[in-house]
Order: C-alpha cells, then structure tokens, then sequence
DNA sequence: AGCACGCCGACT
DNA sequence: GTCGGCGTGCTC
C-alpha cells in the first residue's frame, strides 16, 4: 500500500473565516477518480458539503483526529483548471471576495444538470419481412395496426410524434413497446441553443481603416504578444467585422476565442453573425439558455469541440484552454460588473486571464471608459486603435439641446417643451415614430432650479446632494449635510423641483396632449412579464402605435427604422446622478440613445431637453466629439482625484435593525482609521460613513464607507486589515459587510 | 453558512 | 425537575 494521500479542498460555504484550503483523507476506492477541479462531498462541522479538488498533498500539518475523508467524487471530469484555479487566487485578492465564490462563478453553468441530453426513438420489433403477420395479429386493435405501420414506414419517431401523428393515444404506443413490437433506442444528443448552418458566403471586403485595425491586432497574435487593443468606433463602423477578420486568423493560428457582450439581449444577432460564418465551433454562454443547452455548450468549450466563445459577463469564465484573444465588446458597460457575491468585472477577469496566458484583448467601444481610454495613449500600457468612418456613408442624425430654464421663463411649467411637442405632432402627422427616453437608473431624489439648472454639490466630493426625508440634503460618499434650502444657492429662485419624471407620468401626460396617438409604454412595469418586453417592441416595429416611452432598456441595439425622432425628456437626471461618472454616464446615454435616431432611409433628430445645455458631456455627444468630452471629464476627474487618478473601495454594512446598522458603520470606520496607521500619511481617503443612497433594500437598511485612493493594492490592504479589526471586535450576525472593490454603481 | 455546545426562563 | 430559547465557537 502506498502513502496516504490527503486532497486540498475549498469548501463550498461563501463566508470568510471559513476561507481557506482544508485536507482530507482520500480513501483508497476513491483515488482513482479523485482528480484536480473536480467537486467533491466532504464532510464539514457536522453536515456535508461541496467543494472543489485543488491539489494533492503527500503530508499534512493537520492533526489527525481532525482529519476527515472525501465522501464522495461529484464530477467525471474536472470543472475548474488550473489556470482558473489561479484566476479563483488572483480575484481573492482582488475583489476581497472568498475563494468559494470566485470558484462558483466559474462552474455555475455546469451545476445544474449532470445527465447529457437524450432523445428516444422507436423502430418496429420484428423483421421488416414479418410485417403482415403481425398486423394480421393486430386486426382486432386498429389503433395498434395503425401506430405499428406508421412505425415501420417512419422509423426512429419519437413516442410522443408518433402517437400524435397516428392520433391515438401515448397509452397505446407504450402498450406496443410493451409488447415488443416496438423497440426504443435512446441515443443523446446535444441540446444546440442556436441551430444556425454557416452560410458559406465570405466577409465584405475591409475598408481600409479596418483592414488597419484588424491587420495590427493580427499581427499581435501572430507574433505572441500579450498586447490589449483599445478599439474605439462609433455604432455603424464595423467594429465586429474587425473581430470576425481576426477571429478567423485567430483560428487558424489554432488559437482560441473568448468573446463578451453586454447583455442577453445583444447576444442574438451577434450569434447569427458568428455562427453564420464559422458553424458550429461557436459556442454560447448565457443565463436565459436552458439548464441543459448550458450543459452542453459548457461541456463542448471544455472538451475543445469549440473554439470561439460568445457570452455575457460569466463566459469570461469559460473553460477553454488557454485562450488565445479575449474580446470585451462595449467594454465601458456597467454590466460588465457583477453586482453580488464575488463583485467581478468582466473586463478586469479577461485582462487578468490574457496575462496568464499570454493572449490579446481587444477592448471595443463606442465611448470608450476613461479608465480604458487613459490607458490607450501614446504613452501605453494599451495600443489605441481607432475606426472614424461609418461603413454606410449615412448621415449621423441631428441633435439639439431644448434649454427647459427658458421654459420655465416662458412660463411652461409642463414636462414637454413647446419645441418637443411640435416635433412629436409632426412625427404624428407623417406616420413616423417617435421614442421618448426616460433615465431611471441609478435615480436619485435630486432637488434642481428650474429657473437656472443649479444643482446643490458636495463642498468635498462634488457629487450632488440627495434628499432626506429628515428634511436635509446629503452627500452618499461623505456624509456632509446641509438643510433643504428654500431658494437657490446661484440665482435666489425659488422654482425648486426635484428632477426628473416617472414613464407612468409622462405617458399620462402624452396621452393627454395628443389623445388619437398611438403609445406604448416599456419600463419595468410592462415587461414584468416574459416575453412582454419582445411583444411591446414588436407592436412598434410594426407600426401599431406612433410613439414609444421608456427607460434604460430602449438605449441598446435596437434597430427601429421608422423612428425619425428621439426625445431625451430630462438629461439631468443622468447628469446629476449621485455619482463620479454622472458626466460620463450622460455622455455615453446621449450617445447611445441617439444612435436610435435615423436607423432607416430617413434621416433622425434628436431632441435633448435639459436644464443645463451647456454642460460640456451634453455639448461633446451634441457634437459627437469623445475628446472634447475626454480632456474636460480628465481635468475634473484629476482634480477630485477620482478614478482613473485613484481607485475606489466601497464597504456596505447591511442589516434589518438600523441603529446597528449605523452604530456599526461609525465603529467600521475607527477600525479603518486604525488600519491606516499601517500606511503611510498620505495613505487612502477614508469617506463617510453615509447613508447608502438605497438606504433600505428588503427590510434592510444599508449604510456605506468609500476608500479613495492611488495604489490599488494599499487600498485593499487598508480594507481587509480594518474588516479583520472590525470583525474582532463586534460578532454580530445579523450585521453583514459587502466589500465592492471599484464599484460601477453607488447605489 | 450551519451545526453543536452551552447556559437561563416557563412548562408537563 | 427539563424543554427549548438563541449567543458563541468552530469547521480539515
Ligand atoms: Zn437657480
Ligand atoms: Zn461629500
């Protein structure tokens, strides 16, 4: 007999003082299956639970009466390699997050079901020549004469399609099967979420800008650098051609492809792209496939049977080996970030991963993040690759800004301008379609002049106040106070609102004005419902109603042609949302959302109402200029030191009893302050504690600190060491503590 | 997280 | 007398 061989296992329980790599004893009947990234049973502090193989040890430190042996092997072949067990390491250290919850970000798909899919057929149970004879047999059951010569003469139906098809009953197709007349065979199959045949037809030629762009990436791949491109095009300049050429070299080169859209809803037409011109070696990944297709595709990444990935935020995860080129398509997107259990962004995972294994990444966008952008210029890390032209020679649709002060001077106390209504009516009277643009994202109770667009800010952080129902104006990062004032602070007026409509009341408000249009209605009320979201749009597209309101979910790829008008009722909203992007979110929402505009044969407008026309993010998408909009956010951005001139942190201290809540926010701050003695003086800012601008989300109220600081590995340092501080001092389980490191939302 | 162990109030 | 409340500690 040989040595005993002890298993490191993560054990499956997402909390962090039980983070860490426990031994077991593998018993000897399970050796041979054991094997590295497998999941296993195990038993822990007196139940079962899951864990993941990660490594094999001759010796242990562990005492043994405390060793305990592995259960059971959960897994045939292995659901996390090597190289993500080193990703699960680095987004520990990273995010702050435990090594179970990295760890099941990366087999969520191949959790669910364990059994391949399979099909069943059924073939007659005799000879071909014995067919006669045996409905001779039958002739008292017509039914089953029937069911067997539809049988013999379509071999291999499934049960359900057979009896449909005869007309009887499943009854008497199992009688048959019974009695052995009919055979079943079941063989597996695999279940295709997008059964689409290449269609042969080779690429568009190039335009020379991209032929630039995609030949440099090549080139790149060619010659093993792990090299990040920033690719920057406006919508309609062929960005994912570029990705299809250096796909293609990519495959040849016998490198594989990871490729990641923003959302669901992005992923269909890029699929067909894809899969038309490369079959079936395109594989996808997202959370609305089947718990089977999943499976399948899942397993198909790993076992190499495909060799470009398409998915959303956790195919950044997906198992192939070693791949060559990892696309972040629309990299600025806020999806990108996960907003639970391991805090994640994709694109920081797919920059992670190349490094590991020495791939290219193409980071594509329209509007580019500063944070991308910064790191794009001649001085590097990144290679800037840039796309001017549109492939269509079609005109960029034309927008304006309606000023909403000189409504109110004018005495217009409505949610429309005068200007936007006449647009609308025009549409009307054309047969055009209109849709009007509502931003609910990331709303705040933001109090704003109506008389000149003033916004009460934060002395500190320059972020916009929000209001109390203790009737005071707050900072969400540093909890700076100031009463709700009266009249405003620039200009006396006392024409003070809170900005910002509801879709409900601008809908009202539409149907009121003009009572014979046609108006649909898309927010989160109206597509509660599946499928609701893919019926309202279908009714638009096919003309039963002139205008469309909605939020956020009208901004993104859709292709409406007879809309010639988009009305963007309120930018402020977005632009003084409580949040350092505000400006870049307004920005890259105008930009998007006028991109809606125009997309037939007729020409777009579009059509900003906002308090503050002259705002430079509103002029720079007014003028379709990135860099404009750059080099002002860059000068503020360094000015408050937010990033990319610092990173951030954001702690939230949860619970369902609000004095714990705060009580534990102001120790959680001595503690960081203790912590920070460790560093030097001008080590990280250490902001609030504040009220967490969702302050109550299901019964739990939520208040947050902000760590602001340059180096990125201090300041997790900082915030580990003070959580540890924290966590020996007061154990109180109904408080929880979510670490959110470079948050995309301050919600 | 979730289970065991442990020490105090009202119950057959 | 004990059944069970949930505060604290630990998990290979
Ligand atoms: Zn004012
Ligand atoms: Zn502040």
């Amino acid at each position: 007999m040989s040595e005993q061989v002890y298993a490191e296992i993560v054990v499956d329980v997402p909390v962090r003082n039980v983070d860490r790599v426990f031994s077991y004893i593998v018993p000897a009947d399970l050796f041979p299956a054991i094997k590295f990234g497998m999941r296993v049973i195990v038993p822990f502090a007196g139940r079962k639970v899951t864990g993941y193989v990660v490594g094999f040890s001759g010796i242990t430190q562990v005492s043994q009466e405390k060793l305990k042996p592995v259960l059971a092997v959960l897994d045939n072949e292995p659901v996390i390699t090597e190289e993500l067990w080193t990703l699960a390491r680095w987004m520990k250290a990273y995010y702050l997050c435990t090594l179970a919850q990295a760890l099941k970000c990366m087999v969520s798909p191949a959790v669910r079901v364990k059994a391949a899919g399979s099909y069943t057929g059924l073939w007659i149970g005799f000879a071909d020549n014995q067919l006669a004879q045996v409905l001779a047999k039958l002739n008292r059951s017509p039914k089953q004469s029937a069911v067997i010569k539809a049988a013999a003469g379509q071999p291999g139906l499934s049960p359900k399609a057979l009896a449909d098809q005869v007309g009887v009953s499943s009854a008497t197709v199992s009688a048959l099967v019974g009695k052995g007349l009919l055979q079943a065979r079941t063989t597996s199959v695999r279940r295709n979420p997008y059964p689409i045949k290449p269609t042969g037809i080779p690429g568009p030629v190039l335009t020379p800008e991209q032929a630039y762009c995609a030949g440099e990436i090549i080139r790149a791949i060619e010659s093993s650098q792990s090299q990040v491109f920033a690719l920057h095009g406006i919508t309609g300049s062929g960005k994912t051609e570029i990705y299809l050429n250096v796909i293609a070299r990519a495959l040849v080169l016998g490198r594989k492809t990871l490729i990641t859209v923003p959302e669901i809803a992005l992923t269909g037409q890029m699929v067909n792209t894809f899969k038309e011109r490369y079959g079936d070696t395109v594989a996808v990944l997202h959370s609305a496939l089947s718990a089977g297709e999943r499976y399948d595709e899942w397993q198909r990444i790993r076992n190499g049977d495909s060799k470009i990935v398409l998915g959303t935020r956790s195919a950044v995860f997906a198992p192939l080996s070693g791949p060559g080129l990892l696309i972040i398509d629309e990299e600025h997107e806020a999806a990108y970030k996960q907003d639970d259990q391991a805090r994640y962004h994709a694109r920081e995972v797919a920059l992670q991963r190349a490094k590991l294994s020495g791939a290219v990444v193409i980071l594509g966008s329209a509007t580019m993040s500063l944070e991308s952008y910064c790191r794009a210029q001649k001085e590097g890390p990144y290679r800037y690759l840039s796309i001017e032209n549109r492939i269509e020679q079609k005109p960029l649709p034309q927008i304006k800004t309606i000023d909403l002060r000189a409504e109110t001077h004018k005495g217009n106390p409505g949610i429309f301008s005068l200007a936007l209504l006449q647009k609308i009516e025009e549409k009307i009277r054309l047969k055009e379609q209109t849709i009007l643009f509502i931003n609910r994202r990331g709303f705040s109770p933001i109090v704003i002049c109506r008389d000149c667009g003033f916004v009460l800010k934060c002395p500190h952080c320059d972020i916009s106040l929000t209001y109390h129902s203790d009737l005071t104006l707050r900072c969400h990062y540093c909890n700076y106070i100031s009463p709700v004032i009266n009249k405003c602070s620039n200009c006396a007026s006392e024409q003070l609102r809170f900005a910002g409509t509801g879709t409900q009341k601008v809908e009202e408000e539409i149907r009121h004005i003009f009572p014979s249009a046609g108006v649909l209605r898309m927010d989160a009320d109206t597509t509660s419902r599946k499928g609701a979201h893919a019926e309202i749009l279908k009714n638009f597209l096919d003309g039963k109603a002139d205008i469309l309101i909605g939020t956020q979910m009208l901004a993104k790829g859709l292709n409406l042609p007879n809309v010639t008008l988009v009305g963007v009722i309120n930018a402020d909203t977005t632009l003084h949302m409580p949040d350092f992007r505000a400006a870049e979110k307004t920005f890259q929402l105008l930009t998007q959302v006028a991109g809606r505009a125009g997309r037939g044969e007729k020409p777009g407008e579009v059509i900003i109402q906002t308090y503050n026309p002259e705002h430079y993010s509103i002029k720079a998408a007014l003028n379709n200029s990135y860099k404009d909009f750059y080099a002002q956010e860059m000068i503020i951005r360094r000015e408050l030191g937010y990033p990319p001139f610092s990173r951030l942190i954001r702690i939230i201290l949860s619970s369902t009893q609000s004095a714990l809540v705060q009580s534990g926010a102001f120790l959680l701050k001595e503690c960081l302050l203790e912590a920070q003695r460790d560093f030097n003086p001008h080590g990280p800012d250490i902001l609030g504690p504040a009220p967490a601008p969702l302050h109550k989300i299901k019964e739990k109220y939520r208040w947050q600190i902000v760590l602001k600081g340059k180096q990125a590995l201090i300041l997790r340092q900082l915030a580990a060491k003070g959580i540890d501080i924290f966590e020996s001092r007061q154990g109180n389980r109904l408080l929880s503590i979510i670490v959110d490191v470079e948050p995309q939302n301050m919600m």
